[in-house]
DNA sequence: AAACTAAACGGACCACGGTCCGATTGGCCC
DNA sequence: GGGCCAATCGGACCGTGGTCCGTTTAGTTT
């Protein structure tokens, strides 16, 4: 785990998965080293089973067939411990898509540039931006059926990380900007509905998109002419 | 009903609420001078005491309690109608904006300026988002209800109207832009989650998001600096 | 005004997300 | 090994969104 709080804690009584609600956008925290922190032997067992249940049947019949009661049965496993381990759909569509989600922070943190660290900030965040739509071609039903509901939709660990690294980079290229709310903005435009519409719905070609994320980042990363 | 296609079709069997999927930003097409067409006259006596009911239930416990049948009940009328009425709750919750949102409407397309015509592009654009932003910060609530789903976000015909108003603004003053992507860039600053993340999570005050907006529509709006 | 028909009605019905709580069991201490 | 207890389990249960289809009724035709 290399975002933190996600999916860590011991889930108090039955259901908690707290998300650390203050938002805390200046620091990437890493947090969390190992994977599920002192899980029973049989909690570890049947939250393995689960997750292949769902992997399977996201691979079968697509992610949208994918119920609660299905992946329960699928895995041999009461409903209850579905939902104790993850929390709800979205949290397990989510651990569904942690695999892939660390292997991106990790190629931002420590890969190679330009998504990694080396190339200069704008560089970087363009490279960044190519990156994550290219990820999200594939993954996209995953991506948007794991989307949590609007009111949590900007706070969840993942997004937060991706946003903070976009904010780093945004402070060493525009540092006098509201970098927070460009950051923002700038994630919108990789948020997967987002990329759902743009492509599926408006059939944008891919390199359209593309050039209009490296268009973005020059727009907003531009300071001012005169004024 | 200002914009086109919401709500009018007499919805043949049962679900149909055909949105036209079909999407062309370039017109803002009016259509549907009156509103629910030939409606049968207990269909339009229903309906207005649905969407009485729900402005009440709304009122009294908050969008999040409205639901189906406690509507259906409220307004003495069978669950089925509800549905077959307003085809799901976000289209009934939808239905209670639409009063606002025929205003605002008509603000921006016969309105004073600089929110309605004769002010310049760029100035009308800041306008139109600071209106946007502040009828936003009531409403708030039912909006974040009734937004749809993740596949038909961006689809709906009141936020295709808006852009569709965006995107002939924009090409007023940057032709050589990809303007389609640019409005949809703007529009997701003026969205109702990212509202809700700002003021309501983040804590932002709405004079900085407002700044931001202006900030947003001067960076998108410049034209290369040399290269 | 009687007959006809398409539309609207309404509530039983289903599927799914989410919760509860009594039964079970893994891990630890003696 | 035996006993203890907290964590886990699992499936019955609930509320809500959404569907179906037999029944009723508004509007029209003759």
């Amino acid at each position: 785990m290399l975002y933190a709080g996600f999916m860590s804690a011991p889930l108090p009584p039955f259901p908690s998965h707290e998300e650390p609600s203050a938002d805390a956008p200046e620091l990437l925290q890493l947090g969390s080293p190992d994977d599920e922190p002192c899980l029973r032997a049989d909690a570890a067992r049947n939250r393995a089973r689960l997750l292949e249940a769902a992997g399977k049947l996201v691979a079968e019949h697509g992610a949208s067939c994918v119920t609660m009661e299905a992946v329960a049965a699928e895995a041999k496993v009461g409903k209850g411990t579905v939902f104790r381990r993850f929390g709800d759909r979205t949290g397990l569509l989510a651990a569904l898509l942690d695999h892939t989600e660390k292997k991106f922070q990790a190629a931002v943190i420590t890969g190679p540039a330009p998504l990694g660290p080396g190339a200069p900030p704008q560089e970087r965040l363009k490279a960044f931006g190519l990156a994550l739509l290219r990820r999200s071609a594939d993954e996209l039903d995953l991506q948007l059926a794991a989307e949590p509901s609007a009111e949590r939709r900007y706070s969840n660990a993942p997004r937060r990380f991706l946003r903070g690294h976009v904010l780093i980079l945004l402070r060493q290229i525009v540092p006098d900007a509201d970098c927070e709310l460009l950051a923002l903005t700038l994630m919108q435009y990789l948020d997967p509905s987002m990329i759902h519409y743009r492509t599926r719905i408006c059939g944008m070609p891919a390199d359209r998109v593309e050039a209009g994320w490296l268009d973005l980042v020059d727009r907003l990363t531009r300071t001012a002419p005169s004024a």
